[in-house]
DNA sequence: TTACGTGCAAACAATTTGCACAACA
DNA sequence: TGTTGTGCAAATTGTTTGCACGTAA
């Protein structure tokens, strides 16, 4: 039995996605929808600038992007990850979701994979035991995927 | 017994560092023992700008800085870690040290205090099994310290 | 003496902010 | 119609690069 890819989502899921936007009082707009859409049906963690990119250049501003996804950030709606470079990667994230997982991110062709269980959660509670509050963590795995890896070993 | 600090270095680490440099043919001048000064001495993980700052602002300029770090780096002699926001967190790393820790970064005051074990060295065969290579991850603990969450109850 | 390192200025990239205009509710 | 969202331009922040000069080996 397959393992359901965790970045797919069912075609109601912008539906969903614009109906917790209204119940926070947020307007729904062509650019929202738009960014959403590419975000939804992406499939994979983006970031600012593919989702910009996705929407069409001459769809909505850079800066609509980011502001949306600030937004959206707030509302739960999506989660944000790192490159090793620091830049930001973004993936929807269905409403009331709690499980969450991590990447593996190929150095050379930027691909995400999904690692679907996280083995962080029980240390936090280490993290709370010392006294800290709002406990969240970043865990990335990076490294050459099987594709880039015989890529270069041909090249050599 | 108490855990020694693994940010805490005998005064000898700096001549340690000098010689990997002399080993790897670079020439020991002023700036780099500042800066390797500033880190070691330090105690705990800084970014670019602290360094800078620790250094003086006229003991060297920022781009050296930015230039001795990456040069350090790919000496084995600091590792790099990452704020939420993707500024990064220098710290010296003896030579040959081969064992790694995490840390826990307060979002109020940027406290860094560290996390002396990982739990994500076996989750990384599994990242190899999937066919990538040269893996390293990333796993930074983020929240809000006992200090600052006791000021924040305070104002409130 | 000669390659390597540094300072300074300028380029770059990613992100944020200010403000006037546009458009959802 | 009033407020929220958007576009455009410009400011910020973190980091990198080019080039002439200085200096360790």
């Amino acid at each position: 039995m397959p393992v359901a890819n965790p970045h797919q989502h069912p075609p109601s899921a912008i539906e969903e996605a614009l109906d917790v936007l209204r119940q926070h009082g947020h307007r729904i707009t062509a650019p929202r929808r738009a960014i959403l859409h590419a975000l939804i049906g992406r499939g994979e963690p983006g970031t600012i600038e593919q989702l910009h990119q996705a929407v069409g250049t001459d769809g909505c501003d850079l800066v609509t992007v980011y502001r949306c996804m600030d937004a959206f950030e707030k509302l739960g709606l999506v989660r944000r990850s790192y490159y090793e470079s620091g830049t930001c990667l973004y993936e929807y994230q269905p409403p009331g979701a709690k499980e969450h997982h991590h990447h593996i991110i190929c150095r050379s062709c930027q691909r995400v994979e999904t690692l679907d269980l996280c083995v962080v959660e029980g240390l936090e509670k280490l993290v709370r035991d010392r006294g800290y509050h709002k406990v969240s963590h970043l865990l990335e795995f990076f490294g050459t995927c099987p594709d880039c890896f015989a890529a270069e070993q041909e090249r050599s």
